[in-house]
RNA sequence: GGGGCUGUAGUAGAGUCGGUUACAACGCCGGCCUGUCACGCCGGAGGUCGCGGGUUCAAGUCCCGUCAGCCCCGCCA
């Protein structure tokens, strides 16, 4: 049924056919797109990545192509020799990039026939996703997917040849690795030749590349893959790429001076925006004054107001108590949205409520100015007009109040920031406000294991004015650590490290890991310490995430080609999958009781 | 571990208050058609209503359970 390829030469792809081309006698190959049959005359859309083109097939000028075109169907895969030739009067596409010629061929053969397709592999037909992820490889023949795909090979590209240009070494570092405490959960690997040892998968190349600066490579980087076991999200994957940088004898400054270039050379390069540089700075503080997260959406204002001053004394006994109790009152003014019914109001409290909330208080600012709510008859007039003055409201305007621990009315109200800035349209699909955070703070506290963890890894080194907190209250010192923020979205963080052992081990010893343990699990990077390690730092950007701010996706899963569903599963190749009971033994594995194992 | 949404021909959907043979579109198959481009016209085939149980004279529809996909909380240094 099909033709063998012979000595037949690819000439052209498909999308570079233009009116230059035509006269030309090309070859071209690819799959069918589309076939319209006039009964005589046939027209084959034909596709490859970089387009489609028309065939014209007239039983006029070749029967023989003719005939064979009759039995072709969608995704055939043909080649197809003919001469670029223009379309008649008034039968140009001009929805197409190649509309303007069409193929005349002379000869067809067909490489490889197909089924039909269990779903439409055109621009129009919505499919869902299940069966899209069963069909990887056909959904990967669809335009939108393969644009992503072909971007994200080129913000690669402009990575490698930016700090390739900029002094840094790609090295590959070890994807069998060990299993270190802190963070998340790991993938663990069984070593056959060292029965009952593991190594874990990385979860970043993080003490590799502060090796790499101990030995002298001064800058590193590398587009690695980065694993790690937990549940997953529309921007979270079990295995996703970092652009992972470390620099030597930096300071903070340095590493985002560097980095913000390469993100303005990326953004450029890719979508042609420009980005102003230097991006503003704020530290972790501000952030969450000002907008309740430390990761805000900087494309509109709508901040939060911390109201706690005003109410402490007031006769609202809900906002004065958590006042008295160390809480927070803040609120948000949603401009004009006075409008919103009772179900909006509901809609949003129950929003709230995900992130721990217990209420949400509003007031409505009504056409003559009075208060539509119904806490306002617990404030005096006096608080009434701070309140108003503290949140610029204007009639039309909605005031949404959070009382509550700080934690939990900085993150209710912050979401509630980001998830109206959405509703409301303030946030420009088309604008791209970057900002860095720093000063986070070094440690937080771990009520279930009572004790300090890092917030960003053990690593990290404090300022050099907190060092002295580690001692006293080590819970107050910030650290040199900075993320990048775009439009809500982390896309990188990173950290200057700590580059003395005696610093190192006094953070292993705040974290609780004691000097033996430490010496198990982190002995060789506390040695190397001791053998000159310069003054060095670094950072990772999720590529993955910044993939998506660049294409616009919804889903992380349509920035990678073969992605995992929500069970961390994947419907094409269906793994992960049970093993011989051989490879289990030569590994020393004994799976426990059935009741225990997922049935498959 | 928890909350929510979805599941009906190959695809994506409609299906009212539980009531006749589950509907139209796209795709598929056959026929016709020489300028279409999401071609058009005529005809045809195609269904375990995710799966299991229950209520009922009667279940796509109501109830319980379960599976899968998605979104979220926890988790993700």
């Amino acid at each position: 049924m099909s033709d063998i390829l012979g000595d037949w030469k690819r000439t052209h792809f498909c999308g570079e056919l233009r009116k230059e081309h035509i006269g030309r006698q090309v070859c071209l190959m690819g799959w069918v797109h589309r076939r319209r049959d006039h009964g005589g005359l046939i027209f084959i859309d034909l596709r490859d990545r970089t387009g489609i083109a028309q065939l014209a097939l007239d039983p006029d000028r070749d029967p023989e192509a003719h005939a064979k075109a009759e039995a072709i169907r969608n995704e055939f895969v043909i080649a197809a020799i003919g001469t670029v030739s223009p379309r008649p009067q008034g039968t140009v596409n001009p929805k197409m990039p190649t509309g303007e010629v069409e193929i005349e061929i002379s000869e067809l053969r067909i490489l490889n026939i197909a089924k039909t397709p269990p779903f439409m592999l055109d621009e129009f037909t919505e499919v869902a996703e299940n069966l899209r992820l069963k069909y990887r490889y056909l959904d990967l023949r669809r335009e939108a997917i393969q644009k992503n795909l072909i971007l994200r090979h080129q913000v690669a590209q402009t990575v490698r040849s930016y700090l390739t240009d900029n002094g840094f070494l790609e090295i590959e570092t070890p994807m069998l690795t060990k299993s270190t405490p802190e963070g998340a959960r790991d993938y663990l690997v069984p070593s056959r030749v060292n029965l009952g040892n593991f190594y874990a998968l990385p979860q970043s190349p993080q003490l590799f590349k502060q090796l790499l600066m101990v030995s002298g490579f001064d800058r590193y980087f590398q587009i690695v893959r980065c694993f790690r076991d937990e549940d997953l999200r529309a921007d979270r994957q079990p295995e996703f790429t970092q652009i992972d940088c470390e620099l030597s004898f930096v300071d903070r400054d340095d590493v985002m001076a560097v980095m913000e270039g390469m993100i303005a050379k990326v953004f450029k390069s890719a979508i042609n925006v420009d980005v102003i540089l230097p991006i503003p700075r704020l530290t972790f503080a501000e952030a969450l004054d000002r907008y309740g997260v430390d990761n805000p959406d900087l494309r509109f204002e709508m901040e939060l107001v911390n109201l706690t001053e005003i109410v402490k004394d007031s006769g609202f006994k809900v906002f004065a108590e958590v006042a008295a109790k160390g809480g927070l009152v803040k609120a948000l003014n949603a401009k004009g949205c006075a409008t919103f019914s009772r179900k909006e109001l509901d809609g949003l409290t129950d929003f709230v409520a995900i992130y721990g909330a217990k209420g949400l208080a509003w007031v409505k600012i009504q056409e003559d100015g009075s208060w539509q709510s119904p806490i306002a008859k617990f404030f005096t007039t006096q608080e009434l007009a701070s309140i108003g003055a503290a949140l610029d409201a204007q009639p039309g305007d909605l005031l949404l109040f959070g009382a509550d621990k700080p934690a939990v009315a900085n993150e209710a109200l912050g979401r509630l920031r980001g998830h109206l800035g959405n509703k409301l349209g303030l946030a420009n699909p088309n604008s791209y406000k970057f900002a860095w955070v720093t000063d986070f703070p070094l440690l937080e506290w771990d009520g279930e294991e009572r004790r300090h963890v890092a917030v960003h890894h053990p690593f990290t080194a404090p300022l050099d004015e907190d060092i002295p907190l580690l001692d006293t209250e080590p819970g107050k010192a910030r650290a040199k650590a900075y993320d990048l923020v775009l439009n809500g979205s982390e896309i990188g963080g990173g950290s200057i490290r700590i580059h003395n052992q005696a610093v190192q081990s006094r953070m292993f010893n705040l974290l609780g890991i004691g000097e033996e343990e430490a010496q198990q699990k982190f002995g060789f990077l506390l040695d190397a310490l001791e053998y000159g390690a310069p003054p060095h730092g670094g950072i990772a950007f999720g590529l993955d995430r910044v993939m998506m701010i660049l294409t616009g996706a919804g889903s992380i899963r349509d920035v990678i080609a073969f992605p995992k569903t929500q069970k961390a599963t994947c419907l094409m190749s269906e793994a992960p999958g049970v093993v011989d009971e051989k490879q289990l033994r030569e590994l020393g594995i004994r799976l426990a009781a059935p009741s225990q194992q997922k049935q498959s």
